[in-house]
DNA sequence: CTAAAATATCTGGATATTCACATATGCACA
DNA sequence: TGTGCATATGTGAATATCCAGATATTTTAG
């Protein structure tokens, strides 16, 4: 449970959490944009947060998109969910959602648009 | 936020928060002998938790005692009650509890049945 | 096959955390 | 005033974490 804690104790993993929930599905990309961060440090944080299983990850082509755990417990999606509401309007997390919205040609806008079905025909990790 | 978060990700502290919260005031050698381990130790992490005003301390004569920050946001204080319930029945948790319950002319009981008066009778441990 | 884009990982250094042990401080009581 | 209990804090070593920059891997486009 500590360790789950470990995870959110970290503002830039924090950020990536609040916008792989606010969004469903995003890619390394996008969270990239958003937040305005190295990419190196975008990549490892996604890393750490996917070792302790809070989300998933499965390739789309080119990127890789990352959404919460399937499997993800109860209390920890709630304690998410909580958390997140509470920052959702704060800085920076507010910024990175207007960024992210702002953003051109999302691959998650370039998949829906192209009738590429997101959640059929591909599997989870 | 990521700062609270930073609070809950050691396990000691969690399990002094758990029996803070679960016994309303709890002193250091209650805590010493409930986790076994080195005062030190515990009294390290209790300034921790303090500095992040998740418990405030009062001290009753000879010993200190801690309690819930009373000022504690209710998003802070829904965090922890729900993770302390989460834990409450999982080693090493419960086996805490078990211990403070066990120990001997613990202050806090002395407390009470002196009726909070510290300077008349109280008798050393 | 080659290049470029997207992503992951390695590396070394800076910083933070944790710990045990020793020591200091505050309080009660004889 | 001295002694002992309860608690806090200083110290240095061991360990963990975080970061930027470099490099590796996978995929698509040409």
């Amino acid at each position: 449970m500590n360790e789950f804690f470990k995870v959110l104790a970290d503002e830039t993993r924090l950020r990536c959490l609040a916008l792989i929930f606010q969004h469903e599905e995003v890619c390394v990309c996008e969270l990239i944009y958003a937040l305005a961060l190295p990419q190196s440090k975008i990549s490892r944080h996604l890393s750490i947060i996917k070792l302790n299983n809070i989300i998933s990850q499965r390739r789309q082509g080119q990127w890789v998109m990352y959404s919460v755990h399937p499997e993800l417990t109860a209390f920890k999606k709630e304690i998410l969910k909580m958390t997140i509401k509470e920052l959702s309007n704060t800085a920076p997390y507010k910024e990175d959602n207007k960024r992210l919205l702002s953003m051109e040609c999302r691959p998650e806008i370039t998949l829906r648009s192209t009738g590429q079905s997101v959640n059929e025909n591909n599997t989870r990790v």
